[in-house]
DNA sequence: GCGCCTTGCTGAACGCCGTTCATCTTATCT
DNA sequence: AGATAAGATGAACGGCGTTCAGCAAGGCGC
């Protein structure tokens, strides 16, 4: 970080017979690409541009990093340095869902189209796994079913960064000086409502106008709550039916089981209607 | 579709005198722009391709489409081409739902790295408003509160195509053929997890076994019962609260004001919290 | 102190990309 | 038949990721 500061045209200079320059490593060139990312967007953060910022060749990048993708990886990965979920506290998951939730956002926030670049990314490298084993502890300690977690945490960190990406492209829609601000954007879309056909656009006419009265922290909050209270509902249903095998725990014990068959039938069933509409789509969408 | 085949060389001459060439359409762009897609994978989708295929030179292309962008946002229109919401039936919201889902995620893998496609989108264009407002009423007709109901769509959304993405990038992962199959890899990770060191990674080791055993449509379909769950505690939770302000309807009419501002104080705490995480970063995070 | 060797950077090149523009072909209308 | 307007062409521009032969300089054995 400090040693980012001099590459002041003299110093090369005056210290020629020094230890020369400042030798370049894979932090520096992560360090350069997030300048190149916050100042240019994600479109434009190329390895020439990562270079430049560095005041070196192209192809000195190569030596240090295999290629963009890498670099990009190394990027998500600085995404993650430092945070760690807390130790589980099972009286407090639900706020420690929506505290991680929220830390994730504001790290998504703090780098322009930061959001775009994560959603390429996996979080399955080896040096993310302690975050991964933590978050999934988190909702252990929710009282999930072992094969729930992995599905919350997917669920979670999908609406994480997907919130944050549409964030970011809304924010890097109207960028231009003198263009409309978020809030004249927000009254002009409410008007657009309201001038819509309501026999067409029923839902969009009555809900148009208590869905822009929400600020994006506001709605962001909700997507986690409503994601909390179906985790609550799944835990729920988990505690009651062990506290029903421990009382009848030698008698039959296939509560469990047919809980599980129900649902599935269930799934089944809503499937076939799902594979009729996919099976028939006009002719226009063959694609 | 059918009139894709002929672009043989002696045909061009033998019907000169005819009505010519095929015209260059909008669709006959988006078809071959799918047709590349399938064939070449979304980083090899380009002009110069696209135009390939229709046998025509790249400038032809933007004589019908303004640029790249636009054609995306073509091919992106297609996937919700002959879509509709059902009429929504509140007595089966979940199951619409839930199909809803199916047939989204169904419709992102039908082609190649369509959720990358996807995700660059935002679903706002006047053609598919009609789809988002049906969309919508399936949220409205299960009884939530108008405000939460974007978010619900938001959630929803983003949870298909998060998923989506990830099956996209997991396949793209092992194409090559003769690499590891979607079964190997699945009992490679399985032992991977049983070999990790259990006090560094009590999570992973304890729950990797459950998390593997599920395929992508159960793992799926849980995501979306979650979501789902999560949904019907704020149906459940607007219902009782319409019942009790129509019992005491000239009483006091507080109970609901009083409901939000404890909700929105429980989340105020939480913010701090989570805005301590965010202020103290390591000096390795700056980035 | 001198030559060697290794390390790390340079500069040029390759092939691809999106986009633009002057030019030419061709279909249609008068 | 000739004029006109639409639409396709090919070359060009600038930028991209990546590769590779060569060069400069620090550290080492002698």
């Amino acid at each position: 970080m400090t040693d980012e500061l001099p590459p002041l045209p003299w110093e090369r200079a005056r210290r020629r017979p020094g230890p020369a320059r400042i030798p370049l490593t894979r932090e520096r060139i992560v360090d350069a690409a997030y300048t190149v990312l916050d100042r240019e967007g994600y479109d434009r953060l190329s390895m020439r541009q990562v270079a430049a910022e560095l005041g070196v060749a192209v192809s000195a990048l190569y030596a240090h990093v295999s290629g963009k993708d890498e670099l990009l990886e190394l990027m998500y990965a600085r995404l993650f340095a430092g945070w760690s979920p807390p130790e589980p506290d099972p009286e407090r998951w639900r706020e420690q869902i929506m505290e991680y939730a929220r830390a994730g956002r504001a790290r998504l926030q703090r780098h322009r189209d930061m959001a775009r670049l994560a959603l390429g990314e996996i979080p399955f490298t080896p040096e993310l796994l302690p975050h991964l084993d933590r978050l999934l502890g988190l909702f252990h300690a929710a009282g999930l079913p072992d094969h729930l977690v992995g599905t919350a945490g997917d669920l979670l960190s999908t609406f994480i960064e997907g919130f944050a990406l549409e964030e970011s492209i809304w924010n890097s829609r109207h960028p231009k000086e003198g263009e409309p601000s978020w809030q004249e954007m927000r009254e002009s879309l409410r008007t657009y409502f309201r001038g819509l056909p309501p026999e067409e656009f029923p839902s969009l006419v009555a809900l148009g106008d208590s869905m822009l009265d929400h600020t994006n922290d506001e709605r962001f909050d909700l997507g986690v709550e409503i994601i909390i209270r179906g985790l609550a509902s799944f835990a729920e249903e988990a505690a009651r039916q062990k506290e029903t095998t421990r009382q009848d725990t030698t008698r039959e014990g296939t509560t469990r089981e047919d809980d599980v068959r129900q649902d599935s039938a269930r799934r089944d069933s809503a499937r076939e209607d799902a594979a009729r509409e996919t099976k028939a789509p006009p002719a226009a969408e063959i694609g």
